[in-house]
DNA sequence: TATATATTTTGAACATCGTTTAATTTTATC
DNA sequence: GATAAAATTAAACGATGTTCAAAATATATA
């Protein structure tokens, strides 16, 4: 009861990624389990640990599908060279890729490996590689030998953005009523840019 | 084989919260299962759906717990009315807490509830509890008509903060070497600070 | 005090989970 | 066609959350 040559290494990963991301997308997170995965694509659980070290691992290499696919959407964004209104841009492709896709986002976002265990190289570079876009953003506000400044703004920024949008969404900010989320993120981006203005501003001035 | 009045349903309440808090601190929250809790506490798994209606409400209930000890960690800051350094102060001691139980705070903030499911109305004002210090730390930004955009601003802060640890947490805001939390955490306020003088300065001279 | 009732607590069971492994089937090699 | 290598599987293991009838205790009633 064994096969080969149905599908190459490669499909077989590809389709255990996309029976996972459709579980996820629509069951959550929880759904997520071995042999849901295996049935959707017709093998035994067994076979998956020959794809991925174990469960976590293969969350770790959905995840970096789903950053994948949130750095495609938000390089769709027009770049105007406005900090501000780029920024603005970003918020936009985030907030419509979390809106299309909940479940990935909390996936993406809430999942965490066990103490201990730090998540791959290739992983932190596909993170890497949305954070560049906010650094692209933010870069009229630097100098051309600023970059690690620049680099740490765009960190904050994105940080900022994601505790925003995370806390709303596991309801720990829903505090009597208040702003949408939307317009909390564009609060804290033009303020923080505008504070950031002020100092660099002042310095280079 | 049971037994009565060994503990009142309030001790033993106590006596699970405990255990589960321990075990949480210990061997992180993966570990945190009915049977361990059971165990710790000398008694069986059925006994705590007595307490509990099942682990999530559980967790939910130790979360509770933990957002007073943050809380009450928070309160001991002294105030000085000058909204940057106060909010200085809260940072101390939010960082403060994390570092001294980083399981206990990841599972307050990584964890959730499983779709559709809603955080307690008591567990939203313990939150509203932590949200009013750093409203009051930022007060003297805004009038005294002005408590809707106080409270935006305080939350907005708040979770910018939570942004920064969580992802610092995580792992995934270690894109090449940068800045430490503490150092993120306090540009976001400074600036974010600024901008809000800024706008709201403007707006009441 | 003896009996009846109500309340806790439990052990055992159920379904499910992640993961491992020996056995089996297929493919590739000679 | 026989042999070796590789992929796949079924079955099993231990552990999980949760339920529930039975058992044990406490309380109320007579």
């Amino acid at each position: 009861m064994a096969r080969r040559s149905d599908h190459t290494r490669e499909e077989l990963y590809d389709l255990a990624m996309e029976a996972a991301r459709a579980t996820v997308e629509a069951d959550g997170y929880r759904a997520l389990t071995a042999r849901n995965v295996a049935e959707a694509i017709g093998y035994s659980p067994g076979t998956l640990y020959n794809l991925f070290e174990n469960l976590d691992d293969m969350i770790v290499h959905l995840n970096g599908r789903t950053l994948e696919a949130l750095h495609e959407r938000l390089s769709a964004a027009a770049r105007t060279g406005d900090p501000a209104a780029d920024l603005m841009a970003l918020l936009d492709g985030y907030l419509g890729y979390l809106g299309d896709h909940p479940n990935l986002w909390s996936l993406l976002f809430d999942y965490s490996l066990p103490e201990g265990r730090d998540l791959p190289d290739w992983y932190v570079r596909k993170v890497g590689l949305v954070m560049g876009l906010v650094e692209a953003a933010l870069a009229p506000l630097f100098g051309p030998g600023e970059s690690e400044d620049r680099g740490n703004a765009a960190r904050i920024v994105w940080a900022g953005l994601h505790g925003i949008c995370s806390l709303n969404d596991t309801g720990k900010l829903r505090v009597v009523a208040t702003q949408p989320v939307r317009a909390m993120a564009e609060t804290l981006v033009t303020h923080f840019v505008t504070g950031l203005g002020a100092v660099r501003g002042g310095r280079r001035s």
